[in-house]
DNA sequence: TGTACATCAGTGAACGCGCGTTCACTGATGTAC
DNA sequence: TGTACATCAGTGAACGCGCGTTCACTGATGTAC
C-alpha cells in the first residue's frame, strides 16, 4: 500500500511544520514566502501543495503545533504554582527576547494572527485555550477554569510585554521593562504578595 | 518661490502620512502596498517618492505621528488620575478591539514594528517614550521619571491583552479577556485598593 | 534471488499578479513683464 | 490686465523580483512474480 514506508511523508510534513515556525516567528507571516520555508525543509516550492492545501492552512497548523508544543514544556515543569514562576521568569527572559525564533508564537505574531483568516485564528484560540488550562490547573486544581479568564489576561499582559521589549530600541529598557513586566504577571496570577510588587511602585499607595 | 502655495506639499505629505496609518494599522504593513497606500490618499504611486525616500522611512513617520497623536489625546483627558483611568478603559473597549484601524498603533502593529529597521524602531521608542512621560506626569507629578518603567509595562500589558482580544475567535471569551485586562491595568498601575481586582481572583490570597 | 512494474513524494518551470522603486512626462500653478 | 514662462507636484508606464499556486515530469521506493 504505502511505498515509502508507511510514515515517510507524515515526517516530512512535520519537518516542514517545525521548519516553518522558525521562519514564521521570526520573519513573520507576510514575509516569509513559500519557497523560502520549502527550502529551510530541504525540499522545493513544489511540494508544498502534497501537504497544504494553501499558505493560511500550514500557517493554522504551525500555530497549532507550536502551542501543543507550549503544552509539554509547560508540563514539564517543576509542579505547582513554583513552575509556573519558572515559566513566566523564564517567558520574560533576555535569552527568550533576543531569540523569537525559537519563542512563543503569540510574542512573535499575535497581531499578524488577528489579521488572519478565521481557521487560523480558530486553531490560535483552541490550542491558546488549552496552554492556558495546563497553567490553570496548577493555581485552581479543584476548579481550573475558574482561572482561565485570569490566566488568559496575565499571559497576554507577558505577550505584549515581551513584543515591547523585542520592539524598543533601548537597551537598558527594554531590560527593565522586562524586569517590570515579571511583577505585574506574577501579581496578576496571584502568585505575589502585594509587597512585593511595591518595591518598583513606591509611592501613591492610599491603602496599605 | 513656491509655486503651489507654500504649505500644499506638506499638507499632501500630512495626508498620505494619515491615510497610511489607517491602512497599515488594519491591513499590517508588509500587506499594505505602496500603490494601495498612496491610493487611500487619492494619488498614484508615482508621487510617492517626492515625500518619502523608502516605504520604511513612510513607516517611521506614520508611527511618529500616530504616537504623536496619541500625547494629544491623551492630554485632552480629564486631570490626573481620573484621566488616566478613563484612558484604561477606553483602550480596553470594545469599540477600540473592533476598529483596529482607527487604534493604537501598537496594538495593531507592535509584533510587525519589532521587525521592522532601526530608524523605525527608533522612531516608535521616542514616540511610545512621549505617551508614557505624559502618563506619568499624572501619576508621579513630582518626578515623572520615576514612574516611566510601571507605565510602560502596565501598557505593554493592554498592547498584549488587546492584540490577543482581537485574535480570539470567541467572543466572549474576548469580552471577559478586556474587563480583566482593565483590572490587571488599574493594578499595575497602583490606582486600584487590591480588593477591587480580589473580585477576578477569588482565591489564593494567602496575605489579605 | 532477480527483474519488471506501479506508486507517489518531490522537482522545477510556469501562471498571473503585486511588490518597491525609477523616471520621462504632463499640466496646473504663481511669477514676471 | 493679459500673456509667456519657469516651476514642480503629480502621473502612469516600466524595471526586476518574489509572491501563492498549478502541473507535467522524474526517479527512488516497495511489491509482485
Amino acid at each position: 500500500m504505502a511505498r515509502y514506508g508507511k510514515d515517510h511523508k507524515e515526517s516530512t510534513r512535520r519537518r516542514i511544520v517545525e521548519a516553518s515556525g522558525r521562519r514564521l516567528k521570526s520573519d513573520g507571516v507576510h514575509a516569509s514566502g513559500i519557497s523560502t520555508l520549502m527550502a529551510d525543509a530541504g525540499l522545493t516550492n513544489g511540494a508544498f501543495y502534497a501537504h497544504f492545501t494553501s499558505k493560511d492552512d500550514l500557517v493554522a497548523s504551525v500555530v497549532a503545533e507550536q502551542l501543543g508544543d507550549q503544552v509539554t514544556t509547560m508540563a514539564a515543569l517543576p509542579d505547582g504554582v513554583d513552575g509556573i514562576e519558572k515559566f513566566v521568569r523564564a517567558y520574560l527572559s533576555v535569552a527568550h527576547r533576543d531569540h523569537p525564533g525559537d519563542g512563543c508564537p503569540s510574542a512573535a505574531l499575535l497581531d499578524e494572527i488577528g489579521r488572519c483568516d478565521d481557521a487560523v485564528r480558530r486553531a490560535y484560540t483552541d490550542g491558546l485555550l488549552a496552554v492556558m488550562d495546563v497553567v490553570g490547573a496548577r493555581l485552581e486544581p479543584a476548579e481550573p477554569s475558574a482561572a482561565r479568564v485570569r490566566v488568559l489576561a496575565a499571559f497576554a499582559g507577558m505577550v505584549g510585554t515581551l513584543q515591547m521589549a523585542r520592539a524598543v530600541t533601548d537597551p537598558r529598557l527594554s531590560d527593565q521593562l522586562l524586569a517590570q513586566g515579571v511583577r505585574n504577571a506574577l501579581t496578576a496570577l496571584g502568585l505575589e504578595p502585594g509587597d512585593a510588587t511595591s518595591q518598583a511602585r513606591p509611592s501613591r499607595r492610599t491603602s496599605p
